[in-house]
DNA sequence: AGTAAATTTGCAACAATGATGCAATATTTT
DNA sequence: AAAATATTGCATCATTGTTGCAAATTTACT
């Protein structure tokens, strides 16, 4: 697979086999994860540690972007193309399925803006709708 | 205070000490609190297990609903009158200041409708702005 | 009001999640 | 290939959330 050494080297990251696994993780999978659902998923575990600061290394560089819950669990997914270090562009919409509990990037679905009261200046929005996805329904 | 033996009285919840305390923190307050932001605010400090409790049946029994953030920590918000158990009408914005780091709910405005892909069934929305807010700029 | 039944609380113990320092290892640079 | 740099894994610890159970409180009943 090259393509992840790819991504590593684009972000000036050194290419180590953490890295390269977690990052296939997330190509394999293309939905969202938690830091859980990573650990779970590697066939020879890497230790718990390294998952956090892999991830967290990669938030930071732009790679992959955080996705809110009302579980305590994070969710992670990859970045599309266009996002840099400290600044991302993916104002687009997930979707959490209710019956198979994956989150999806809606990558073709932008969050609409939204007229605020008087005082207040928005920076960020995020948009989560739940329901059922395609493969349930 | 009256108000919090009603609303208890209301959901067919026992009227205990705990119960009306962090009712009224939620009261008193105005935004919404996560459970550390409880804890802190005690003063006669409640055990831990009982808030973590408190906060789950209120949220069963609709009088508070869940706000998602990216950082591990869940926000809870009182709810308009409106909110049945199971049945939440909660569809409004909630805003995060950068600077204060307040959660507010933004309770008239309303969340906007998305077209989503074929094959998606929306139930439930959730939008969260980040920013400044009124008190911060 | 007083008592029995039902509910809630607090404690103890535990599980899961996340963070940090440091030596060993792997990667990059020269 | 060796030196410099960066990453990993281990040990340890802090925080957060859960569960079982006895004691205490609240509610319902007479």
């Amino acid at each position: 697979m090259k393509k992840t050494i790819d991504i590593l080297k684009q972000n000036r990251l050194s290419v180590t086999d953490s890295r390269q696994k977690i990052l296939e993780l997330f190509l394999l999978m293309g939905g969202a994860l938690s830091h859980a659902d990573i650990e779970k998923n590697m066939p020879d575990s890497l230790d718990r540690v390294t998952v956090y600061r892999t991830l967290q290394t990669f938030v930071e560089k732009g790679i992959i972007h955080l996705i809110p819950t009302t579980d305590n669990s994070i969710k992670y997914a990859l970045c599309k193309n266009d996002c840099a270090p400290g600044h991302h562009h993916d104002n687009h919409v997930h979707f959490i399925c209710d019956e198979c509990e994956k989150t999806i990037c809606l990558d073709d679905v932008t969050i609409p803006a939204v007229k605020l009261p008087k005082g207040f200046t928005p920076q960020h929005a995020e948009m989560v709708v739940t329901g059922l996805c395609v493969d349930c329904k």
